[in-house]
DNA sequence: TACAAAAATTTCGTATACAAAAAATGTTCC
DNA sequence: GGAACATTTTTTGTATACGAAATTTTTGTA
């Protein structure tokens, strides 16, 4: 009812009937979208994100837009300046640093309890999940292999049963992704095809301790892939690419 | 011009120009003011937090409010009901769990880092911290010797370098003062007065491994000191109370 | 007096309006 | 021709307005 016809152009449909709930889930339909883009690389570190243009965009107004925005801040995978408005985070050498000490010690850490926890259908999803990344990775879509890589951790995470440190480890993947994107070299994604599928062996056989350690050379090894060189594209993006 | 006698003693200068800042201060200011008062315990867990309260005590308008309500959401000191409004988080007795495992993992996880880089003047300004709390302890100020007390383990993880973990540490530690409201016994609070000098002192020493085993032990002391029944009043209280 | 239905009030959710700041563009003077 | 300044346009920050849901109060009836 709150919202006539304020869309003259596209019709009235899409932003009341389609479907799309009571409007607390539309907010985080759009939250997922804006997420998910940046987590895939659709939108890289350093991109601007106006109000106005995710306003069109999504049918929604401003005040709606802004909340969403300032989570996605909160959750660093967005940077908001003060009068300069939204841009996707581009990660400094140190941050990816303290992000992966983190994840170092709170995904290894977590890894006994959940070899104590897991079931059967856990392996199962985990299996499916490790499954549909190789297949991703086979058939060269990046995006979507470094997000289902990102919830298969964050999915670990859960099983271990502390919502809070599955929240933690939620955040760090999600900026890991944003990681990949700046440090990570093209073609050679982090995680290796078969390391997920080793990993979930170990936690089956409920030997934690092993799966810990697996975990820890995995994310060694993730790092160790990255190259830590902090370009900086203010103004020569022109003059580099016009240069010759 | 868009506030308009709302102040009407102090003048109209009070928002603009009166030493407070740009407008970004002034929101920091209102969310330590709301922050401080939860985890002092000022402000109990259940009690509403009306927006247009709040609207008329800090004499910015409901845009502003809901920014810092938000944000205080996402740190789970607050909880947002749909259309119920905000309120100050009761945590369950699986939250405060998890927040005290959580709490155990990171915290003792970092103290050998922290070891190696604490220096000089971290060691002045922590025992001045802890002189604080243990005066604010004995004069019977236990608001003060509650935050005292989170903003000590803050800082001391804010000396690991790793802001990450560093934030992860500073919301477990609001949160713990939450946990402390509800399941506390009274008069005996978490901390033992003496226990954070001890810490200070093993870390002073170089002695990381040391350092996390008093963590580990200073934390269970913490959670054991708990009572965990979850007490809920609902609608009783009025019928409990005036029954005899 | 007790219970139920309806009106009234409160309070939140969202859109819009307006002002201020920054960026971009055009103009003028040297 | 280039740099400094003024103007216009864009974009963000904040307040307010309006509508909907929920709670409370009132009122009527049994």
């Amino acid at each position: 009812m709150n919202q006539r016809q304020r869309e003259p152009k596209r019709g009235p449909s899409l932003s009341r009937r389609g479907k799309d709930g009571d409007g607390a889930e539309r907010q985080e339909v759009i939250y997922r979208s804006i997420s998910d883009a940046i987590i895939e690389h659709r939108l890289k570190p350093g991109a601007r994100l106006r109000e106005d243009a995710l306003t069109e965009v999504f049918g929604v107004s401003r005040t709606g837009i802004r909340k969403i925005l300032q989570r996605l801040a909160m959750e660093q995978l967005v940077t908001l300046t003060p009068r300069r408005g939204a841009s996707v985070t581009r990660p400094t050498a140190d941050e990816a640093k303290d992000v992966f000490d983190a994840r170092q010690m709170i995904e290894c850490g977590l890894m006994p309890e959940v070899a104590r926890r897991i079931s059967e259908v856990d392996v199962r999803e985990l299996r499916d999940m490790a499954r549909c990344e190789r297949q991703a990775l086979k058939d060269g879509e990046q995006s979507a292999a470094i997000k289902l890589s990102a919830a298969l951790h964050a999915r670990l995470a859960e099983i271990s049963g502390n919502a809070t440190l599955a929240d933690f480890v939620d955040r760090l993947c999600s900026r890991s992704s944003l990681i990949l994107a700046v440090y990570g070299s093209a073609g050679h994604l982090g995680c290796e095809s078969h390391d997920h599928d080793d990993l979930i062996g170990y936690l089956e056989a409920g030997n934690g301790e092993r799966a810990a350690a697996f975990m820890s050379r995995h994310l060694k090894a993730i790092e160790a892939s990255l190259s830590m060189v902090e370009e900086e594209d203010k103004a020569p993006d022109l003059h580099t690419i016009f240069s010759r």
